[in-house]
DNA sequence: CAGAGCGATGCAAGAAATGCAGCAGTCCCC
DNA sequence: GGGGACTGCTGCATTTCTTGCATCGCTCTG
């Protein structure tokens, strides 16, 4: 398909900032690639890019422009999705953006259940905090997003949700995992390792602090949950997470987990979305059902 | 753009029914259109037309294209819409699908009202019956529909809504002339003209119909609004009508209208759509909002 | 059974995209 | 302040790709 080929082009100048770095990436000359950007202003009748003495950008119509080439491509993907699909080729790959807390023990096991059945179809995980897991699925990076408690919810379509409580992360002899239920005062009486801003978990700590008297003042700050989990036991050191984030009980090791009492810091919301609007390919439909039928699961 | 035209050249072959067909269509021999369907063909990695002794049928996989295609193209234009708006350039392009009573008084009046603030702006009005209206939308070859009482709507989009009771239209000396309000059972004393099944206000008279033990035997059915309030007066035949589409009253000429009871015969819904997700060119995106504003004097 | 229609293909002419070399301009750093 | 390195852009020869003609094999029609 020759004309998408420039419109890929368009986003690889884009990328680059300058004519000749984009052709130089593409392998062809940058006369080509000039020449196919000036034909395509000139159809168009505006300037897509600006020129700038060390370069280009984008320029108004382009910013128009490269968002219809993103949308055309992914629903491309979809169509040739759906046609290997009924020619019986089980392929397919699927993006996913998603919050830090589903890396280590949500996201592998759903992948490797899915992939068990459909052995040809292949992953891009990304790490997106709850900002740019949604402009992922805007910009068509990525097909879905599993993102916990996500920021605003415009061109977002929400496919399904799990409610999940704050837990206290501690290890196994701490003083408070004698406690069934942990109370937000009881953990200001300890050192903590916050996660950092970005995080939902600290969102909705900083909500309940503001509430109520209590106050916790983080000892160390992190944007590694894995971090703060292994940091080493002797401090008594506390941290926060969400259940699905958390290994099951049987496997966890060292440490233990203990929720924090809803009336202190209420269940935030893992969401499972996808671009509003947009039809997704059908290895991605498939796996964002499966994940659906998990989080109902897991919130029941 | 080459490859554009390489896909509304699939657009033609699926219309034609041939490649021969197609290709003197388009002024080019039937070799280069072949020559390019094949060559898309094997890109795309399935067939895209069934090969018939008489010509070619779309496949399942070109089904998908040529969805995917026209929207494409829609929104290709939506861009170009844009784009040119935002050099200054008001012209553009709207199509609008309606129904019959909506083409005498509503739609020139608007039409002519929008042109005069921007007359670079072109139109094409089609009519469409309700069924017809909404497959106008997901096939893009419309960019607004506005139907009285459409049939499912799925995949369309409801801009506004304006509630329309129906009427009864008849000579000036009419002895029903005489009522403020009609019965339904008024209406079974005299002769008929009823518009035909496609026709929303018919759809709400055999609703009323079933409901009640009234019985109206049609004596002229027609597909032609025109006609039957043109049907010559001496018969004192009847007709119904919906008010955005009568002429208003001072203009009335020979024939006058009375409402329908709306206990007898409930109001229908004049609806102002578009297709589900999609983003309008600017011209007939304006063009929606007036008709919007226009619907909402109209019902208040 | 012949004829007309269809899609597909080999081969040569034509058109269009490409690459090379070089222009004018700006910015950076010595 | 003056090279050097970068930018986008353009004239000309070459290559690559598309197109058109003639033709084949096929199926349905009369």
């Amino acid at each position: 398909m020759r004309h998408l080929e420039t419109l890929d082009f368009i986003v690889a100048i884009n990328r680059a900032g300058s004519i000749r770095g984009a052709a130089e990436s593409l392998a062809i000359t940058s006369t080509a690639l000039n020449r196919r950007l000036l034909a395509l202003e000139e159809e168009l009748g505006a300037p897509v890019f600006e020129r700038l003495p060390r370069g280009v950008r984008l320029s108004t119509a382009g910013e128009l422009l490269i968002q219809h080439i993103r949308s055309q491509r992914a629903d491309l993907e979809r169509v040739r999705s759906q046609i290997a699909d009924l020619k019986g080729e089980r392929r397919g790959h699927v993006r996913v953006a998603c919050s830090q807390a589903l890396l280590p023990y949500f996201m592998p096991r759903e992948i490797s259940a899915y992939r068990a059945e459909h052995p040809r179809v292949t992953f891009d995980v990304n790490l997106r905090d709850r900002y740019r897991a949604e402009r992922a699925l805007i910009s068509h990076e990525a097909d879905i997003a599993l993102v916990f408690e996500p920021v605003r919810l415009a061109d977002v379509q929400v496919l399904a949700t799990a409610p999940q409580p704050v837990h206290v992360v501690m290890v196994r002899d701490h003083p408070l995992a004698a406690k069934p239920v942990v109370r937000l005062s009881d953990v200001a009486e300890f050192p903590v390792g916050m996660p950092s801003e970005e995080f939902g978990v600290r969102y909705l700590l900083d909500i309940a602090m503001r509430r109520s008297s209590v106050s916790i003042v983080p000892d160390i700050e992190s944007d590694s949950f894995e971090f703060l989990r292994c940091y080493p036991g002797p401090e008594l050191m506390l941290t926060f997470q969400i259940p699905i984030g958390l290994p099951s009980d049987e496997e966890g090791g060292p440490v233990v987990t203990r929720p924090i009492d809803t009336r202190d810091v209420p269940p935030g919301l893992l969401y499972l979305a996808q671009m509003r609007g947009r039809t997704l390919p059908v290895a991605a439909a498939n796996f964002a059902r499966q994940l659906a039928r998990a989080m109902d699961g897991a919130a029941g």
